[in-house]
DNA sequence: CAAGCACTTTACGTTAACGTAAACCTCGTC
DNA sequence: GACGAGGTTTACGTTAACGTAAAGTGCTTG
């Protein structure tokens, strides 16, 4: 277990140049406030696929990375299945013929389109939250006119 | 079914002013391409609550308004339960007392600060589509120069 | 070595948001 | 008066995305 000059700060501890920390399930969890259960579905539906050291799953950099996109993709209303779809060819990317580039590309573009609808979405409906809390604002005045 | 002075022009056609108007069910699910049955279970759900003719439903500018508000909630990501929360405590407002005023408040609040998220989300997952856009497009360009 | 974590697999349960099917009205029209 | 187009209720089915429980593995710690 020795090697040559560094104080060797093995597996364990602080400051890894984070492209070689691994993490638990436990901790990828805490982490991103979802449970265990979570992640392993996540990796039963091939979103994620770490490696194992005996039996427990390891997860690398990539892996968190894929977790934290995932996720993000989950608030803005994505299935998995879409999620998967872009991920897996994002994967398949470096050997992947054109024809697979070209549907990537494609599917890219209706994700695009679909952020830009919520981004009017959320404009309007800002307008309206914004609308009802004025009224709100307004009837509270009426009502209590010392606050 | 003689009325006074103009063309009567009663329930059926072109240009009422469009706050007299009613749909029926069948209608506004074409124009929102969703099924009948969606519709119904919004209604079941407390999200609609049109009048009746007889048996059937009478849809008014106002259940067309909030249907609109309840696709967009959904596109959005928002549960139906979370929509509703909202829509009826707007229509409680009026009559609101200052308590469930507050609450609406606080929950608007909520509601804005999810949409700043998803603002985010959105912002960063359109740049990493964008990432991903360019390399798919670099590789093709290495595989097929002449494009 | 028992006890306690953290992890594993397997499997059945649950909830939201509809889909789908059956069986029944009620018009206008051929 | 049969019928087709729309509407209705009732009820069971389906899918996604996990939750939950049971039973086992492996380490390290008092």
């Amino acid at each position: 277990m020795s090697r040559t000059s560094p104080p060797a700060p093995e597996a364990s501890a602080e400051a890894l140049p984070r492209q070689q920390r691994t993490y638990s399930i436990g901790e990828l969890a805490k982490m991103f406030e979802v449970t265990p259960r979570t992640i392993r579905f996540y990796e039963q539906e091939g979103l994620l696929a770490p490696t194992r050291q005996g039996q427990k799953r390891i997860y690398r950099e990539k892996d968190r990375v894929r977790l934290k996109l995932t996720l993000r993709g989950k608030r803005l209303g994505f299935s998995l299945a879409e999620i998967r779809e872009v991920v897996m060819m994002y994967d398949a990317m470096p050997d992947g013929n054109a024809r697979q580039l070209r549907r990537l590309l494609e599917i890219l573009a209706e994700k695009r389109a679909n952020l830009e609808r919520q981004l009017e979405d959320i404009r309007l409906m800002r307008m309206e939250i914004d609308d009802v809390d004025q009224r709100a604002r307004e009837v509270l005045r009426q009502l209590d006119p010392d606050a």
